[in-house]
RNA sequence: GCGGUCGUGGUGAAGUGGUUAACACAUCGGAUUGUGGUUCCGACAUUCGUGGGUUCGAUCCCCACCGGUCGCCCCA
């Protein structure tokens, strides 16, 4: 037997709904902040989450999925979606539109070769906006907003929002210093990896959690004490937009995000359901200014968020959140007899055409089996044709509810259920 | 990528070096020639993740691989 890849999932019916529903919400949610979708290739260049995302992350150095085409080009299962959006803006030169500022969402696959746990998949389904063309703090406040939103909307309530600001390039610069002069002395005392940190990415160190009781840890300089003027204005009138919204957050200065090209904003969203693992991040985001430059773009500030849906609906899950989905049919209808089948297909028809969600059976069972079908699928209705029923046209229609049960003239049928309903 | 742990029917799960692999749920058939969610009776794993080894003999012991899961790393 050919298993799936490792990493990856079939989505089945039972669980299928749950995502549409969810996608659905999503997309509605998106409207009403007058998002717009838009839709990249699942792969790219592999040069462009390289320059994207950035050479020293993990997830270029060991979780991209590359392969080599027959033309051998050199192509990248996108990890992320924020470098593509970003491309997709420069190529097509939506800088050059009235419509400023470009705000796009996006939902689809992504996929980075890790060891799989619950969770975390190989493939994994991302919801995601990005903002493009402003600074303005309050579109800060409104990507945020909107993911909280969105969560809430669904209702989930063990919700953290954790937001730091990462400066601007002159304030990291600062801190970058004063975080090798911290920690250089203790450098023997911390683990190999927050060692290796200290030369390629010092500010990581502050996110190690085997050091994290360190005396050295709590005395680290501060981002937040090494802003310039601007950025912590920036991140003040932030606070501001949040705290006028009534959302509220928690200010980590140890927040670090995993790519290269945040500064200033960013922020995770983590659920503290009971039951969670180590894995508790539902949403992450944050500001790129910079990266449309990177990408051969005109100067152009960006702000989005991705949140992943595996997670959310781990979440609602261990929140005991049911969703709105599975109703069940409208009509089922029983068939009795050779006479009765075409009549009973024709019926099924009509009813569908009129809008009605019905089924019937077509394993040739008998009517007690057809009636735990008409259970199992919720019918309320079961509409009943036997020798009799074809012969006079009218049909025996059970309201499964109450037991209740009439005939009914076929060419009244229709309006029959539609009024009951 | 590193470490731990697990892998028995559609599902949840007992079990043992030796020819009957419990039990429950689900499913199907019957009791009840055309009526469901109740009850009773019956059926349902030549097979125990895959491959190899040890053995007279392995689902049970050993090894490898595959997969799940937990922790680390990192993230969504």
């Amino acid at each position: 037997m050919i298993r799936l890849p490792r990493g990856t999932q079939d989505i089945l019916p039972g669980d299928s709904e749950k995502w549409q529903y969810v996608e659905a919400q999503f997309i509605d949610l998106c409207r009403r902040f007058n998002y717009q979708e838009i839709r990249t290739p699942i792969f790219e260049h592999t040069e462009l989450f390289q320059r994207g995302v950035g050479d020293t992350t993990d997830i270029v150095q060991k979780e991209m999925y590359t392969f080599n085409d027959r033309g051998d080009r050199s192509l990248t299962l996108r990890p992320e979606s924020t470098a593509s959006v970003v491309r997709a803006f420069v190529q097509n030169k939506l800088y050059g539109s009235a419509n400023q500022p470009q705000k796009l969402f996006y939902n689809g696959p992504m996929f980075r070769y890790e060891r799989p746990q619950q969770g975390r998949m190989r493939q994994f389904v991302q919801l995601g906006v990005e903002a493009l063309g402003s600074k303005d703090p309050a579109i800060d406040a409104e990507v945020i907003t909107l993911a909280m939103t969105f969560y809430q909307s669904l209702g989930l309530t063990s919700l953290k929002l954790v937001i730091n600001s990462l400066g601007d390039k002159e304030s990291r610069e600062h801190h970058r210093k004063a975080l090798v002069e911290h920690f250089n002395p203790h450098r023997e005392e911390l683990c190999a990896d927050c060692q290796m940190r200290l030369d390629q990415n010092p500010l990581r160190v502050l996110d190690c959690k085997k050091d994290h009781d360190h005396p050295a840890m709590k005395s680290a300089p501060k981002i937040l004490d090494y802003l310039t003027e601007e950025a912590k204005d920036y991140f003040d009138e932030l606070k501001q937009y949040l705290d006028a919204s009534h959302i509220k957050y928690d200010v980590d200065s140890n927040l670090v995000r995993g790519l290269d090209y945040y500064n200033h904003t960013a922020f995770e969203i983590m659920s503290d359901a009971p039951g969670f693992g180590a894995i508790t991040t539902l949403s992450g985001g944050g500001r790129y200014n910079g990266l449309v430059e990177d990408l051969d773009g005109p100067e152009t500030p960006g702000i989005g968020f991705a949140l992943s849906v595996e997670r959310l609906l781990m979440a609602l899950e261990k929140e005991g959140i049911t969703l709105p989905v599975n109703q069940g049919l409208d009509v089922y209808v029983v068939s009795l007899g050779e006479k009765a089948a075409i009549p009973a297909y024709r019926l099924t028809q009509e009813l569908r055409q009129n809008g009605l969600k019905v089924d019937k059976d077509y394993l040739n069972r008998k009517m007690k089996a057809q009636f735990k079908d008409a259970d199992r699928n919720q019918a309320q209705f079961v509409v009943i044709l036997g020798d009799e029923e074809v012969e006079n046209q009218q049909a025996t229609v059970k309201e499964m509810e109450t037991g209740a049960q009439e005939k009914v003239q076929f060419d009244k049928l229709v309006q029959y259920i539609q009024t009951k309903r």
